[in-house]
DNA sequence: GTCTATAAGGTGATAGAC
DNA sequence: GTCTATCACCTTATAGAC
């Protein structure tokens, strides 16, 4: 593994963990097992270490889905095929939607710059989500409602984990793993059920 | 209004905008139009400081919703309530749910000395959900999943509107806030709708 | 490319006058 | 209670040796 990629991989940890202003050079020099000098001699300054570090992680949050839209061209088996595809992505990185919300919600001219912010195909979901009004295999929705409330209820856990545990599972650390081990079907039944034709 | 709650109003507005991190004692002193060294003499440090404000904050976005559950001892009923009660509560304060959720991520262990962490009335919710079960007024849920699907629903919006706004809405402010305005019914829909008997 | 040493500026906190 | 001045430390960034 070159130095460079070692100094990513250590910047990755730690700037999503702690954030632009949390994240400290010393603790990424220390994370790679380099020295500070080191971090600008390849990349010039904190910011810059920290942009590349930013959408790097924007560009991975967005997932491509255009193979599987083209294989399967109904809105309920995406839905089947989504959830459990996306919620297992963030199980590997729990920290990566806090992350980018958090620093988006800092300086939101950010998502400006990134330029494949247009790489999430919402024309040609909106066009299943239409084609299956029209057939009635389900009710009439916004197809931005149906988006996004699928997002709401697959990234929602993951940020607010330290609620959810606390309030609602008691600081019960097991209850909340066995609750998220089942997130999955939980999805995809109650959007399915809310998408039942009345 | 005396200097104490100068300083309070100030570090509020900064800190829930900016995190422990990124809020600085001089922004908070100039926010209040006073000195540096009068925010120590108030409160002892910075932490002290930011402890004030997040535990007030924490308090705050869990609703006292003792009331409404007495009055309206029916589950449909309270979602109906609830939503556009806490839309509304949020979109009067939109960067607090990403405060507490960032500050909580950072440190989960803070919320376990906030000893309200426990009034959130989810055991009275569950009863309600439990009885409507029973009675066949809706179909089947594991209250948990119920009451986690109505809070990531009302919330992630806001936390994450820099993304919906971008890449849902192509950058249309309008088109976002028109979302938003609708937002409670659509909320209530997509939750009643899952709950039909099957 | 990698290191040590150090500069330059920011930040939390205190001392002391009024 | 409120201010100015200042300290002590931390953090980013650079200079220069190897």
């Amino acid at each position: 593994m070159t130095t460079e990629e070692q100094i990513v991989n250590a910047a990755r940890k730690v700037f999503v963990r702690k954030g632009l202003q949390g994240a400290k050079m010393q603790e990424i020099a220390d994370e790679a097992g380099i020295n500070k000098a080191l971090l600008h001699y390849y990349f010039r300054s904190k910011d810059k270490l920290f942009d590349h570090i930013f959408t790097e992680a924007f560009q991975q949050i967005i997932p491509s889905l255009r193979q599987s839209l083209n294989e399967k061209a109904d809105i309920v088996i995406f839905i089947q095929f989504f959830v459990p595809f996306y919620l297992n992505f963030i199980q590997k990185n729990p920290y990566l939607p806090q992350f980018i919300m958090h620093e988006l919600s800092q300086n939101p001219e950010r998502i400006a710059g990134l330029a494949h912010a247009q790489n999430f195909p919402f024309d040609s979901l909106k066009v299943l989500i239409d084609k299956a009004i029209k057939e009635q295999q389900i009710r009439f929705v916004e197809p931005e409602n149906l988006i996004i409330n699928m997002l709401a209820l697959t990234i929602f856990p993951f940020v607010a984990r330290p609620m959810i545990e606390q309030i609602i599972f008691k600081g019960k650390q097991e209850a909340y793993e066995n609750f998220m081990q089942k997130r999955a079907d939980d999805i995809i039944q109650t959007i399915l059920t809310s998408l039942r034709p009345i």
